[in-house]
DNA sequence: GCGACATTGTACCGGACGGTACAATGAGTC
DNA sequence: GACTCATTGTACCGTCCGGTACAATGTCGC
């Protein structure tokens, strides 16, 4: 489906990690040398354009992660709370239940924002654009549905910021569990 | 209420719309002082600790301002539905309907939280248990007014970090137009 | 072995970083 | 004026920053 260097593919989660927890601006090429095991000369092999592409390149992975699971089920689904449902599981397992927090999120957060407002927009866009698409097709009238899908997605960003103050992972699979009743799907899966 | 000297008052107020809009990592001591027209010298005449005084002294005044605000309607108001409605009101206004970041959510997301981890705790902390409280008094049954009140920040800070991904202010302002509605408050203020 | 090219380590650059030292001001009291 | 003490500007420290240069390796096909 993707058809990016299987290595390739790794070294950018492992970078995404680094992003993660330390933010654009505290990611140093440092650490992020240090988590890879790779030196400066091999960072800049790979990404020419250095840390902003490296963070491009991230959120790119990211997306294209998403889209493969989270957007591709909502879209495709026959049975659109099927899809649904394959949304919040796959949310759940990306998130490691609450212990991670989103990189677009938090890259949307302070100025590193204008360097990558368009990737942001459109990852967050796309999110929201789907699921209400899928909450129409699910009997929602379709106003009603955007409103439910910004929510949703919402919930689960706010969730993840919180999960984090508190140190409190049931913080998130509470918040999933709410969002489950609330989109109509069985409980406890 | 509080006998902070005013200028230091205003003073924090400056230094925190940097780091709200830089973060911890990249809000430096340069761009602090531009901001607030103190050089150096000030900077660590007023905050001998530095950058992270400075943060920790940010953090508390915020609280202070939540505590005065948001916290003490929603514990002293008689009518708990007013204290809420209060508390949104409130909200709305501190972060501009959605024009401001929450400084404590976005410290919550990276490794900065390790050095502020029991202040971001207390604040988010108190926010919830203060407005569970509250819905408790006007009616709830208490683990459901623990979880809707869990439920109703994570609203606000998704909703930020959604409002500023999308550059769309009115998604915080849909946000807080559900959030009355869920927590059974007359619409439109 | 050979050449071509991808990959790597290392040394280095100028500049910005957080933080310190300290002398020079200012404002108030007596 | 003289003594205090808060406040400020400036020069400076060592360190780390993102980024560049480049020679040394690997690893292929031939």
């Amino acid at each position: 489906m993707r058809r990016i260097a299987p290595d390739r593919d790794q070294l950018l989660g492992i970078v995404a990690e680094v992003f993660r927890e330390h933010g654009y601006e505290g990611a140093s090429l440092a650490l992020i040398g240090a988590a890879t095991g790779l030196g400066k000369g091999s960072l800049y092999h790979f990404f020419p354009g250095g840390k902003e592409e490296m963070a491009r390149a991230v959120i790119a992975h990211i997306d294209g992660w998403f889209e493969d699971n989270v957007f591709a089920p909502l879209r495709d689904n026959a049975d659109p709370q099927a899809g649904i449902e394959q949304m919040l599981e796959a949310t759940d397992s990306y998130f490691r239940s609450g212990r991670r927090v989103c990189l677009v999120g938090a890259f949307a957060l302070d100025e590193s924002r204008d360097l990558f407002g368009g990737q942001i927009r459109d990852y967050f866009g796309r999110w929201i654009t789907h699921l209400a698409e899928a909450l129409a097709r699910s009997g929602h009238r379709p106003g009603e549905a955007c409103e439910l899908a910004e929510e949703t997605v919402a919930a689960i960003q706010g969730a993840l910021t919180l999960a984090r103050a508190a140190n409190d992972l049931d913080v998130f699979s509470r918040a999933l569990r709410r969002l489950r009743m609330r989109l109509g799907l069985p409980a406890k899966i």
